[in-house]
DNA sequence: AAACCATCTATAATCATTCTAAATCGACAC
DNA sequence: GTGTCGATTTAGAATGATTATAGATGGTTT
C-alpha cells in the first residue's frame, strides 16, 4: 500500500524544487515527516510532530506550508471530516474509507475502481480530482 | 432534477413523524424552508431564511435541528467545502460537482453513474454511503 | 395547578483556520 | 563586512463555524 520512506535532504530538496517550491529549513522539516509517515495527518498533527523534533515550527508555518504543499500537488487535501481537513502524502490516485464515529482515513487504491458515467463538466470548468468517500460505521456500536 | 415543491402543513408533519421527528413549529418552519427550495444550504444559510420569516428560530435550533434531520435521513450532510457542511434536501443518490473557487455545489444524477471495483467494507462495517465529489475549477480564472 | 419532559433560547466556549504586523533570513550589491 | 531587498517565519490576535450550557418555555398528564 502506502510506502514508508526515509528520504535524503538532497532527496526532499529536489522534491520541492521540482514542485516549485523554495526549500526552506522548516518545509523541508514538514515535507520529511510527511512522507516518513505517509498517513493522513491534520494540521494540528503535523503541529505537535513538527514540535517534538529538533527545529520549531510556528503554527502559521504549519497551515501555510500545508496549503502550498496541496497547491503545488506535492500531497493532497482530503475533506472528509466536518471539523478538520486531512492531508495526505499519497498523491496515487485513491480513494478512502471513512469511519463516521472515530474520524479515522482508510485508503482504497484505486487500482480496479471504475467510476463511469459521469456528465460532461460544466462550461469552461477543469476537473481537478474526483474524491470518492467510503462513509463507514462500526455496526456493533450503534448510532443511538 | 431536484423538485421543487411546497408542501402542506399536513404533508410536512406526515414527513417529519414518518422519520420519527416531533414536528415542532420550529422544525416545521425550517423543513418547509428547506423543502421549497431544495438547494445545498448551510446551517448559516438556513439561519438567516427562517428569520425573515414570521417565527424567529435561534441558531441553536437551527443546528440542532439540521443535525436530527440528518441523522434521521431527511436530509443529507455534504461535506464538499472545508469551511462548512451543506446540507441538502434530496437523499436520492446522487453525487456533486464543486466548484473549488466559488464554493458552489451542483448535484450530478446517480443515474448512469457506476461505481465499481470498490474493495469489501472493514470486518464489522456498515455503509453508511459513497459519496463523490468532483472538483472543478473555471479554467479561465487561473489558480495563480 | 403542580410536575414532567422535550424543546428552545441566548450566550459563552471551543477549536480549526486565517490574518496581521513585526522579526528574521539569505542572497546579493557595494 | 554592511546595507538592502524580497521571501519567509513568527507570535499572537481575529474570525467564523459549530457545540456546550443552563435557564426559560410549552404542552401534557395527573
Amino acid at each position: 500500500m502506502l510506502v514508508k520512506r526515509t528520504y535524503t535532504q538532497e532527496e526532499l530538496t529536489a522534491l520541492l524544487q521540482r514542485h516549485g517550491i523554495n526549500p526552506t529549513a522548516q518545509r523541508l522539516e514538514i515535507a520529511r515527516l510527511l512522507f516518513a509517515r505517509a498517513e493522513h495527518v491534520s494540521a494540528e498533527d503535523v503541529f505537535m510532530l513538527v514540535n517534538t523534533a529538533a527545529t520549531p515550527v510556528s503554527k502559521a508555518t504549519v497551515y501555510n506550508t500545508l496549503g502550498l504543499f496541496a497547491e503545488r500537488g506535492l500531497i493532497r487535501e482530503v475533506i472528509a471530516d466536518p471539523n478538520k481537513v486531512f492531508y495526505d502524502p499519497n498523491t496515487a490516485p485513491h480513494y478512502h474509507f471513512y469511519d463516521v464515529a472515530t474520524g479515522q482515513l482508510t485508503d482504497i487504491d484505486a487500482e480496479g475502481v471504475q467510476i463511469t458515467g459521469l456528465p460532461s463538466l460544466p462550461e469552461g470548468a477543469r476537473m481537478e480530482g474526483v474524491d470518492v468517500i467510503v462513509r463507514l460505521r462500526q455496526s456493533d456500536r450503534p448510532t443511538h
